[in-house]
DNA sequence: GCGACAG
DNA sequence: ATCTTGTCGC
């Protein structure tokens, strides 16, 4: 495949690339047994023009943090919608390698396959990573969804849909709260990417992998502990 | 041609 | 993403 692929590209090339990788997303699970649920998240300072990645790993189903890393580089690109990829991945990548554990699913701040071209950063990432990923955003990129029928229950969720097909899920992860727009990433499906996420989901919003690492992003004074440790063998 | 538009 | 205090509701 045509991974790894530089990701500092105009847009023309990058909507090009992105028509070629979403030929190779596969939507249906091949999800092991899961322990470790990492979330990835970044901050932007744009005073410094610094990006602020974040990776959280989760153990499953206890849904305790594990590892927490920071990664922080100048940021590259704009933010064009329909790219997000392209401005956030390298950033988030760094974060991811600095895992000792190899996660056995991630969750993105950022959708799966709801996307233009079906392939948003979440499915990008699973694709560069060949891991499982799952895509939740706080808003719609595209897609439409009947609204009367999304019940107010947590739990509740209704299929969200582009072009006639179904490409994620508006899902109710608290009651009477806005719901998150959730869509498969790579190497997982609907299905499987909802039941994931509402165990996930502790009374808040965000599912605890995203809403753990969007936390840390954002924190100024977290200190990157000293990596005594080995290099790690999975990436 | 006119809106919509992850983070 | 980020700018930002108080405030309404469960």
């Amino acid at each position: 495949m045509q991974i790894p692929h530089p990701w500092n590209l105009s847009p023309e090339a990058a909507i090009a690339l992105q028509h070629e990788l979403a030929q190779h997303i596969i939507l249906e699970d091949q999800v092991g047994e899961v322990r470790y649920i990492a979330g990835v998240d970044m901050a932007i300072h744009e005073e410094h023009n610094m990006a602020q990645a974040a990776v959280v790993l989760l153990s499953f189903p206890d849904l305790e943090i594990v590892e927490r890393h920071i990664y922080e580089e100048p940021i590259q690109m704009p933010y064009v919608p329909g790219l997000l990829s392209f401005r956030e991945a390298p950033s988030v990548l760094g974060a991811i390698r600095k895992l000792r554990q190899k996660p056995d699913l991630v969750m993105v701040d950022g959708q799966g396959i709801a996307h233009p071209r079906r392939i948003g950063i979440g499915a990008h990432l699973g694709l560069w990573l060949n891991i499982p990923t799952i895509g939740c955003a706080k808003s719609l990129l595209v897609g439409h969804y009947d609204k009367e029928a999304l019940g107010e229950e947590a739990g509740s969720w209704v299929p969200l849909i582009y072009k006639k097909e179904v490409i994620g899920a508006m899902v109710r992860t608290r009651t009477r709260v806005n719901p998150m727009i959730i869509s498969p990433g790579h190497l997982i499906s609907l299905e499987t990417s909802i039941r994931y996420v509402l165990a996930c989901s502790k009374g808040y919003r965000l599912p605890e992998p995203t809403r753990q690492a969007d936390k840390l992003s954002k924190d100024k004074t977290w200190i990157e502990p000293e990596a005594p440790e080995q290099p790690t063998l999975w990436s």
